[in-house]
RNA sequence: AGGACUAUAGCUCAGUUGGUUAGAGCGCUACCUUGACAUGGUAGAGGUCCCCAGUUCGAAUCUGGGUAGUCCUACCA
């Protein structure tokens, strides 16, 4: 084995050996678990997010595979109608040529096109990842399969009159020229401007003062409306107004939905182009005057001489106007909302089209009740509350999208308008007894990605064909997703799943939070701040990432500034971390919060991790094999790989096999409880604390030393590879790739079976399970003796600044009985661990030369000051431990002495504290005493 | 405006039903190339558990009220 651990020698070629075998396929055997990946947009790559989120699905899918269950991971991507369209629609503006040029079906071709060549990016990169998902069982939500699933389901709603169509005022996005969903629409605060107008009363009598955000919409102005209780304006309700530039007069209107404290009180309405107006123009059966096209230019209904203009240059000429007819009162500044479609940027308009809608209240309240009745779980709870309030305020949902990429909506028209829903043209005019030579056009438009996707958890297992698969794997187990998604995705699939197969899409739903920088922003492409999963892995050079970070970064000022900011964070670009450091990292972090902040340093502590477990593999396996200078096995040495038996198990044998149920234990409910962050610091600390840093070196004295036994030997041996190999796969579902390389090297030393295939691959080995027969407490009580005198002496050693290569003797004074048993048991690990010269214990009576002293329960250790240890410096160390326990002491007698505090608390408590003081008095006596005689010397 | 979440070491975070001498990793200090590992070892420093009040024998933990931050939902033209 290399001295350190690299990585990138492991694995790509782990990697493929799984796949090519057919390791992420379901057995076939045993009770099934099913995850349903949320399929990434196929335009997309691995961001940090992806990163975190697979890495936790591939743990609890590798977790529950070793558990022995036949196991699904579900993998495919998404058609992403607007994202997937602009991505292709940019390719051809730089060609110079638009999709209309081409027109919809050879536009269509070209997506496909793109798909095929480009649309395989994420897929490659959760390879990287080291995911276990069944690839051969990869779906894509515009496969001809997955289409079929949406047309029923379409069909279905609409013959139960949940889909319908309808002419209403929708988000509108003036570029993409397509309705878009509440969800897609950004609204942020923006600094604007409040414009006060004059709107002169018909009959000549005066004028109101109106306000608003955007001048513009006045052409469409059909009321003006104020409050009915409000004096001021009490007597002008059904006078009318003339609209200015216009010409039209317009009704002065009553509706308590205005706010009179809110600018002049009067506020003009215009019901095509204000989702407010809109309801109000409803309640009093107001005209609708749509002022736009499609492009969000006025149009034929405004006068002649604002036709055809911007929407923005519409509002600068009708304020010019208007102030030249005297009719503006003032600008104040205002900070408003400004709604901005989240993929273009541009300001959405509301608009009045022709839309379909799916009809959601009596499918809300089945999903309500799935969370309700907890066949539905979120983890963690309090992400019920947000599902709860967006469920209860449903709005219905607008899936009709004026795209060309994505699923057509099944619906067919005739001249008069009709509208006919079926699987075909020929299906339609089957149904419906269609004369031939009527002529029929579908439906232009697709569907919302969503409505698709919605589908998720049953369209991918082949409904509305009944399958065995679907039969076997759904419901799911588990969703894992971020919070952001919850309304778009995670309650419109459960809405769709009731419906449809009457029972829920999966009964638990992880929710995880969202990966951040270091400083807790947002990772995105503007800021310059991402940091791509791939870079930690394979390592990425500063003047690379630099190059990555500000690629396409028009302002020069945002260039110069990411430059400078990634230049001072990462001085030496990125190291090449490897998949199992950057997935251990990502399940440290992996705790309840709702921010994930992701830190470099961490990654690295995770690498070294990474090392350290191949370096103890190194050092077991040297001791295992008889080894050639390079390392090469040349014979291995008994370790009872044949499972012949015949070996003796020492205290730290029986210690770390005990501490090994224990950690599996630990790593179980970790895992189960969706704690990824407890589970990986059980395991690390196992390892990292227990395991290299104490048993190993427990192992030294026995494997070299002459004094200990063939069969002693051969049990320490036995426990190095069999502790190990067990842990390599309790770690394995964290870390795949080193795990699997270790294992495959020591998996015969360990005794694994190799029958019946087993011992192919650790990724179908037996998770390792807590036996709680095998927990030793008098070894685990010895050990724990073992570690204080041990620890005792050390802390001697180094506050004494004694050389570690220094031998010393070593005292007992004080001991008891078992104090002197375990010395017996142990003098042989004591003496090689805290490098001793000699042991000897005191009876009472004996007299102890001039010492440093540490405790050990009641029992003193010695370490004889002659020669080694200066008398001021080690009164300053017991002065220091005779402060901690005096001030420790002090408070606990104040406890005891409270009255209050001895008659009310557990009788167990109270003991517990009495004990606590006794033994620190006791240690304070004994400290101060050696105090009294350092300063006698 | 309503709601949620967060506040613990210089930094990133754990802390289970109230009883711990409040922990980990990174960073920091000193010493150490000892035979698995310097991507390492040993020892150490470092905390008013955001503030105030309350409940309790006892509060990082429970309750109320603040403060700060993050986010969601609904918004006033």
């Amino acid at each position: 084995m290399d001295k350190t651990y690299q990585p990138q020698a492991i694995e790509k070629s782990w990697y493929q050996t799984w796949e090519k075998n057919g390791f992420f396929k379901p057995s076939g055997v045993g009770e099934s678990y099913c995850i349903m990946i949320p399929p990434p947009n196929v335009t997309g790559s691995l961001h940090m997010g992806h990163g975190f989120q697979e890495s936790i699905m591939d743990a609890l899918i590798r977790y529950h595979r070793m558990k022995g269950r036949n196991t699904l991971w579900q993998v495919g991507t998404d058609h992403a109608g607007i994202a997937t369209q602009m991505v292709v629609e940019r390719q051809l503006d730089a060609q110079g040529i638009s999709r209309h040029d081409l027109g919809r079906e050879k536009f269509i071709e070209k997506v496909w096109e793109w798909k095929a060549e480009s649309g395989g990016t994420i897929t490659q990169q959760l390879r990287r990842l080291g995911a276990s998902p069944d690839w051969s069982r990869e779906r894509f939500t515009m496969d001809d399969g997955f289409y079929k699933a949406v047309q029923e389901v379409f069909i279905r709603l609409y013959e139960e009159k949940l889909i319908y169509r309808g002419k209403r005022l929708v988000n509108w996005d003036p570029k993409l020229h397509t309705a878009v969903s509440d969800l897609e629409v950004i609204s942020e605060e923006e600094d604007g401007h409040l414009w006060h107008f004059r709107y002169p009363l018909t009959d000549g009598s005066g004028h109101l003062v109106v306000a608003t955000t955007r001048p513009e919409t006045m052409l469409g102005d059909t009321a003006v409306a104020v409050h009915p209780e409000d004096e001021r304006y009490r007597q002008l309700i059904g006078k009318t107004i003339t609209l200015p530039l216009v010409g039209r007069e317009i009704p002065i209107i009553a509706d308590d939905y205005v706010d009179r404290e809110f600018g002049t009180g009067c506020v003009k309405i215009t019901p095509a182009h204000d989702f407010n107006d809109y309801e109000m123009g409803q309640r009093h059966s107001l005209p609708m005057i749509n002022i736009f096209d499609n492009d969000a230019r006025t149009n034929a209904n405004v006068p002649e001489k604002y036709r055809s203009m911007d929407r923005f240059d519409a509002r600068t000429l009708v304020v010019e106007d208007l102030q030249a007819l005297g009719l503006l009162e003032k600008i104040d500044d205002h900070k408003l909302k400004v709604p901005r479609g989240d993929r273009t940027g541009v300001v959405i308009e509301p608009y009045l089209t022709d839309q379909w809608y799916v009809k959601t209240q009596p499918l809300a309240e089945e999903a309500i009740r799935a969370v309700e009745d907890g066949d539905i779980q979120f983890v963690p709870k309090q992400y019920e509350n947000m599902y709860f309030s967006w469920m209860r305020d449903i709005q219905d949902w607008c899936i009709s999208r004026q795209l060309w990429w994505g699923h057509r909506i099944p619906a067919w028209y005739d001249r008069q308008g009709n509208v006919y829903v079926g699987r075909s043209e020929a299906e339609v005019r089957q149904k419906h007894n269609l004369p031939d030579d009527l002529s029929l056009q579908q439906d232009d438009d697709v569907l919302d990605t969503w409505f698709s996707s919605g589908l998720w958890t049953f369209g991918t297992l082949g409904w509305p064909e009944q399958t065995d698969l679907l039969k076997t794997f759904h419901s799911t187990d588990v969703l894992v997703t971020g919070f952001d998604i919850i309304f778009f995705w995670v309650a419109r699939m459960i809405m769709l799943t009731l419906h449809f197969r009457k029972e829920v899409p999966f009964h638990t739903v992880y929710v995880h939070g969202l990966v951040r920088d270091s400083h807790g922003q947002k990772m995105s492409k503007s800021k310059g701040n991402v940091i791509d999963p791939i870079d930690l892995i394979d390592g990425i050079e500063l003047e690379d990432l630099v190059a990555k970070r500000t690629a396409g970064m028009m302002v020069p000022r945002m260039r110069e500034k990411i430059e400078k900011q990634t230049r001072k964070e990462f001085p030496n670009g990125l190291a090449a971390y490897g998949t199992d450091a950057l997935r251990y990292t990502y399940y440290s972090l992996a705790s309840t919060g709702r921010d994930i902040k992701f830190d470099v340093g961490r990654i690295e502590g995770f690498r070294n991790f990474c090392n350290k477990i191949w370096n103890a593999s190194r050092y077991v396996l040297m001791n295992c094999e008889v080894q050639d200078e390079q390392g090469n096995r040349l014979s291995a040495h008994d370790c009872d790989q044949d499972n012949s038996g015949g070996y003796e198990l020492s205290v730290a044998d029986r210690w770390i096999i005990s501490r090994l149920q224990q950690v599996e234990k630990a790593f179980a409910e970790g895992v189960e409880s969706y704690r990824f962050d407890l589970a990986s610091q059980a395991l690390y600390d196992f390892i990292w604390n227990e395991y290299c840093s104490w048993y190993l070196e427990l192992s030294k004295p026995v494997l070299t030393s002459a004094d200990f036994s063939a069969a002693q030997k051969k049990g320490t041996r036995r426990t190095l590879i069999r502790v190990l190999e067990a842990t390599l796969r309790l770690a394995h579902p964290l870390m795949p790739f080193i795990t699997e390389e270790i294992w495959q090297r020591i998996k015969d030393l360990a005794g694994v079976s190799t029958a019946d295939g087993q011992g192919e691959t650790i990724m179908t080995a037996r998770l390792p399970e807590c036996e709680p027969g095998k927990i030793d407490q008098q070894a685990m009580a010895d050990v724990k003796w073992l570690q204080g005198v041990i620890e005792g002496v050390r802390n001697i050693r180094g506050e004494m600044n004694i050389s570690p290569a220094k031998s010393i003797p070593l005292f007992f004074a004080n001991g008891s009985a078992n104090d002197r048993r375990c010395l017996d048991d142990n003098r042989l690990f004591l003496t090689r661990l805290a490098s001793l010269e000699s042991i000897t214990w005191l009876n009472p009576g004996d007299t102890a030369p001039m010492s440093a002293t540490a405790l050990v329960g009641d029992m003193e250790i010695l370490v004889p000051m002659a020669g080694l240890i200066d008398v001021a410096a080690e009164t300053a160390r017991l002065n220091k431990e005779i402060d901690k326990l005096k001030k420790e002491s002090a408070r606990v007698q104040g406890k005891l002495g409270n009255a209050k505090f001895v008659d009310n608390a557990p009788a167990e408590v109270v003991q517990k504290e009495k004990d606590k003081l006794a033994d620190m008095q006791a240690a304070l006596g004994k400290l101060e005493e050696q105090a009294i005689k350092l300063a006698t010397l």
